[in-house]
DNA sequence: CGTTCACTTGACTTGGCTCAATTCAAGTGG
DNA sequence: CCACTTGAATTGAGCCAAGTCAAGTGAACG
């Protein structure tokens, strides 16, 4: 990704760690300042238990939903089980919409989930909502263009090492203490084999462009789904792009 | 693509031979009931000479565009010469539309095409153009998780199978005619090394695909560019999916 | 002046070798 | 027990290098 000039990958949560506090679904009020919820109102409230279904490929698309706080996944599967992850949805995104009357991928929790969904006809009532779900449509169309270079033309080390750089906390370029250290610690939100899937690899390379990375001396293991990248600047260079 | 289910790719031109046919930039009005032009008046009219630029990468993004006849390549572009190929554009999809000021992709013609050009401004001042811009991008999304589900997942043999058959004319699902006959003339309106860009393979891996398809019979050669699919039943099931 | 032959050019195909990534099979460790 | 790592073997697709094919250019010659 070209880091800060193109359109950021939506963030997903740093802290609450992999299926860490899993609480009884009780419906909260949203957290209005975090996910710039429209004032439209939502359909309904929903909180969704960690992997599990939001909806299907192939099912009737009846709503589109906001990630208020979680995180999703959106995938699709081949008949013999082949996967690819399409995207990770964080607080503030939508996801859902689509241009038939069927989703074309399944979407699903990566841990407890906290969901705003709008039917899809009331879209059209909104003006507000519609100005929004045309800007998310716009800013995801540019994450999957960059996704589908990583997918065609980069090697396994670069779409793992642009993996991590996507995970990397920013605003508008990079932190200033970060620029400053060039080391970044961040958390990995997906286990190896979605992180396989989201890159078109195999478990077993992802695992094998960690160890290498880590051998390297450019990342280090706080956790296996935390780490620490020991010198940005070069990790970002790993990437293939500049 | 789950062909027929999912968003069809905007089907290239037919008709027009490869750089065929190259006549004068005369601007004639365009041809309403083919494009479903909106009734917005398009900033400005262009032709644009074959294999050339529309605008690059980084380029600051003034306008959207309308293919009215032609086709329009996205592309982008890694530092070594890498190239991806995101997607294939035909009459009546727009492509230009970004979340940033600048644009992510190149557009590039692959023959000698007419557009329409929309100023960004005036695209919130309609709200027919609103609304058609909205819905050409959840197109293009469905499209580009395809894509990214054939890029990360699938083998050589089945990209370009895929391909070959997103190339088959189809309104609602197959046409009648080839369905009873089971066999489809088919353009190709990319030379193979737009093709492997396409596919994320290279151009000898997608010629060796062409060839061992024509060796088991599935496909003969008019020309390079012009091939029938002699089992479309058969192709289908190469793509991986049903 | 028009036909022919030699040459060039660009797109595509094919062969052979190499290597990156997958697959299979044990591991380790929290 | 489940997620992850590591090693060894396998293979699909890439790269390099020739070779084919068709179209185009142009100089020579009857």
């Amino acid at each position: 990704m070209p880091l800060g000039t193109s359109t950021p990958i939506s963030r997903v949560d740093f802290a609450p760690h992999r299926e860490a506090g899993v609480r009884p679904a009780a419906v909260k009020p949203p957290d209005r300042a975090r996910c710039a919820e429209p004032a439209t109102k939502a359909t309904r409230r929903l909180t969704v238990a960690p992997r599990s279904s939001v909806f299907d490929e192939g099912e009737d698309a009846t709503s589109i939903y906001l990630v208020i706080e979680g995180a999703v996944l959106l995938s699709k599967l081949l008949p013999d089980g082949r996967r690819q992850i399409i995207e990770c949805i964080g607080p503030g995104d939508m996801f859902g919409m689509t241009s038939t009357t069927r989703h074309d991928v399944s979407a699903e929790t990566l841990r407890q989930t906290r969901l705003a969904s709008y039917d899809r006809r009331c879209i059209s009532e909104s003006y507000a909502l519609q100005v929004l779900v045309a800007e998310r449509l716009r800013a995801q169309i540019c994450h999957l263009h960059d996704h589908a270079l990583l997918l065609g033309r980069k090697s396994a080390l670069e779409r793992v090492a642009t993996f991590l750089m996507s995970l990397v906390p920013r605003r508008d370029g990079l932190d200033r203490t970060l620029i400053a250290t060039n080391i970044a610690q961040v958390c990995v939100p997906l286990r190896r084999q979605d992180i396989a899937d989201y890159l078109g690899l195999s478990l077993e390379t992802v695992s094998r462009a960690f160890s290498q990375l880590r051998r390297d001396g450019l990342l280090a293991y706080v956790r296996s789904d935390a780490v620490t990248i020991n010198d940005v600047s070069h990790m970002r260079r790993l990437c293939g792009e500049v």
